[in-house]
DNA sequence: CAGACTATAGACAAAATGTCAATATGTCAA
DNA sequence: TTGACATATTGACATTTTGTCTATAGTCTG
């Protein structure tokens, strides 16, 4: 008896995705105004991410990632006093690549929909102890 | 010009999400019914995998994770001619865990509304060359 | 100057995923 | 009876993605 699901990071109590989802968000924040990553990291709490299960250096490798695939570009900024700040904005390739990026999360919201469907089904309409392993 | 977006899996056109997905999907079928993993594999393409994105291994794996982890248990089929198989059942625990997961589904798909708003909201609304940035 | 907030980056560890190949049994046809 | 094919499960290893911690640096306030 005992042990419960897999034991992972210690500062988030419950494991939740910040996965694949974070880099549409910055991109969708991106598509509206161009920003640096510190700004972008205090706006993610829009997006249903809560700052202490959120590192910086998550937002930052995502900026640079997508960077490196082609979707945004950057440039220092000059006229801010304080740390030097690396604006981004979108390039066109990412423009199109977040155009595709939000049909798979509609996709990908259909298919949620699909799996709690089938488990609410099954909720009203019970079937256990039936057999398709014969 | 240029290299597009990252080069990953060979057999994948495009990269979609398999990820933590297979897991809750895998449970709601058991929790429908017990089954053996080539059974639940081949039942798979209803919430959205396609059979070529899709190993048996990964399958397999997540069966054998989801064991460990206490939500399903397995025993040998003794009643089948060919070869053997694992006959999967979700466990008190698994059903609570289900129900967890569930509920996180619901908030994710939550927030790929908020996204998918956001976008659209900007579609219509444009504010591109604005700036926080100051 | 100390300490807090703004801002970014690097290194390394751990976890999740993907790929390939091995094994075994049963069926069907040549 | 051999070869091909579908059923069925497992293991090893590589790659990718995430998580965590730490370093660096400027600016502002007291």
């Amino acid at each position: 008896m005992g042990r419960r699901r897999r034991q992972r990071g210690q500062r988030h109590g419950r494991r939740r995705r910040v996965m694949s989802f974070l880099q549409p968000c910055l991109l969708v924040m991106l598509h509206q105004r161009r920003a640096h990553g510190y700004s972008l990291m205090n706006r993610l709490g829009e997006f249903g991410f809560s700052p202490d299960m959120l590192d910086p250096s998550l937002v930052y490798r995502a900026l640079r990632d997508m960077e490196a695939a082609g979707m945004v570009t950057s440039e220092w900024d000059s006229e801010s006093r304080g740390p030097q700040r690396r604006v981004y904005r979108v390039t066109p390739e990412g423009e199109h690549d977040l155009a595709e990026w939000t049909g798979d999360l509609a996709r990908t919201r259909q298919e949620i929909d699909h799996l709690l469907a089938a488990y609410e089904r099954s909720e009203r309409d019970p079937d256990q102890g039936g057999g398709d392993t014969g």
